[in-house]
RNA sequence: GGAGAGGUGCCGGAGUGGUUAAUCGGAACAGUCUGUAAAACUGUCGCCCUGACGGGCUACGCAGGUUCGAACCCUGCCCUCUCCA
């Protein structure tokens, strides 16, 4: 591969803006280290799809030799980033902020080289600071400035409150840049205020200004809305395999082209064939839907898990045969199935059971169930819903 | 300091004395269909008994009260939010 294409494939795919793009490519091409910040807001703990474009950026960097700051915001955490948030959030105590932190990096890992990542606490520059040291940084800045904030803006237009401590937030995140003297920041795109006040206190502090890089946000699973935690239509990089593929094949098809811009190395050409095959109507979703699956589980694992989850789909779902490794499950020799697949925990309550057996989604060996009370024999194997399987063991008297 | 709004099921959000286990939307689950755990369509969606019909119990911030009857009225308490200064 040549350094162009590298540069293309670095500067252009699942990137949607870069301030500045020409002093970027300068500080590339000019051979030096350049350390890379990303922040971690450990405010939650589950890093996704959506957090992963970013970090296969940074990975990408990486390779070419530079270094990643991963700075852990236990300090912002606490006050809660307001990008894009319509409301205050919730302030989180400093026990809980270093629980998430620790389990956040061992997601973050799964994508970024930790051997060349430093990590920093803010708690390192914060700890020490002073009133003195917060009024000096506030001065900076006026009201107007972050007013012209989107998310500020609409709120304080729509008379919604806005707590003073998330005017800090950005101020915060800027002075980290400083702290640790960063060339590039990294973050989605809705991060460029952040990242713009980051520019511009450096300067004033005379320090070279980084560069700010951009991704897109990525759109969740229900093809709607931003990949989110709380709004439940993420798919988490820390997931077993079969979970991961699952979720990808029930993404809406549309979906599909997106994510394999964003989160593959497919070439731009496969890219390209993939779009006109699906516009032709050429190839069924679902074929390019493995694909993807695969593709990601052999990013966050390996080929050999992507190659196994492929083979229980397949199994499960299309042929609609049986997993591996079915639990077993003790039984009486005559017992209602709704009590036992309660007990197994396939339904929440005995009502929720009694609905199952109504709608038809609990089989013995392929044959629909019907009635409650059954007997059974060693090694049937009872199905409840698409999904949900345990193996008959007869309890002895 | 003053004025006001509100707390309902997983979430959003109706309801303001009986016909309300509680409209509707989303999520979720099941079934049908499909080369997709996509889409579409149908149904379910508090707990318990029942094959089913049906029945019982518990629920609308918390605690009391009024009433034959309360998510809805009254009293107290807790909590959240907004505006003016």
């Amino acid at each position: 591969m040549s350094t162009k294409l590298d540069m293309n494939r670095l500067l252009k795919r699942g990137v949607s803006e870069i301030i500045v793009k020409e002093e970027l490519i300068q500080l590339l091409s000019c051979g030096k280290k350049l350390r890379l910040k990303e922040g971690l807001d450990p405010s939650s703990t589950d890093i996704h799809l959506g957090h992963m474009v970013g970090l296969r950026k940074l990975h990408q960097f990486q390779e070419l030799g530079h270094q990643v700051v991963l700075i852990v915001g236990d300090w912002t955490a606490q006050i809660g980033d307001p990008s894009g948030a319509s409301a205050t959030r919730p302030m989180l105590t400093a026990e809980k902020v270093k629980a998430n932190a620790e389990t956040y990096m061992k997601q973050f890992f799964r994508v970024v080289d930790r051997d060349k990542t430093e990590i920093r606490w803010q708690s390192e520059w914060f700890g020490k600071f002073s009133l003195a040291d917060v009024i000096k940084l506030t001065s900076k800045f006026t009201v107007a400035q972050f007013l012209a904030r989107d998310d500020f803006n609409n709120r304080f237009k729509a008379g919604k409150p806005i707590a003073i401590t998330e005017l800090l937030y950005p101020l915060l995140q800027a002075y980290d840049s400083v702290a640790v003297q960063a060339d590039v920041e990294f973050g989605g795109q809705d991060q460029k205020f952040n990242f713009l006040v980051g520019r511009e206190l450096q300067t004033m502090l005379r320090q070279r200004p980084q560069q700010c890089f951009m991704t897109p946000l990525l759109v969740g699973t229900d093809g709607v809305q931003k990949m989110s935690k709380s709004l439940g239509n993420y798919i988490g990089v820390d997931e077993p395999p079969n979970e991961i593929y699952g979720k990808v094949m029930s993404l809406v098809d549309n979906m599909l082209i997106q994510y394999f811009d964003l989160l593959t190395d497919v070439s731009d050409k496969e890219l390209e064939e993939f779009r006109q095959q699906l516009a032709s109507n050429s190839v069924n979703p679902m074929e390019l839907k493995k694909r993807l699956a695969r593709e990601l589980i052999t990013q966050l694992y390996n080929e050999e898990e992507a190659a196994k989850a492929d083979e229980n789909f397949t199994k499960v779902f299309q042929k609609r045969g049986l997993p591996e490794g079915i639990e077993e499950f003790e039984v009486g020799a005559e017992e209602d199935i709704r009590d036992i697949i309660t007990r197994a925990n396939l339904a929440k309550s005995h009502s929720e059971a009694n609905r199952l057996l109504q709608q038809g989604a609990i089989s013995i060996d392929g044959v629909k169930v019907s009635a409650g009370k059954i007997s059974y024999q060693n090694g049937n194997i009872i199905k409840v819903g698409k999904h949900h399987f345990i193996k008959v063991v007869v309890r002895n008297n």
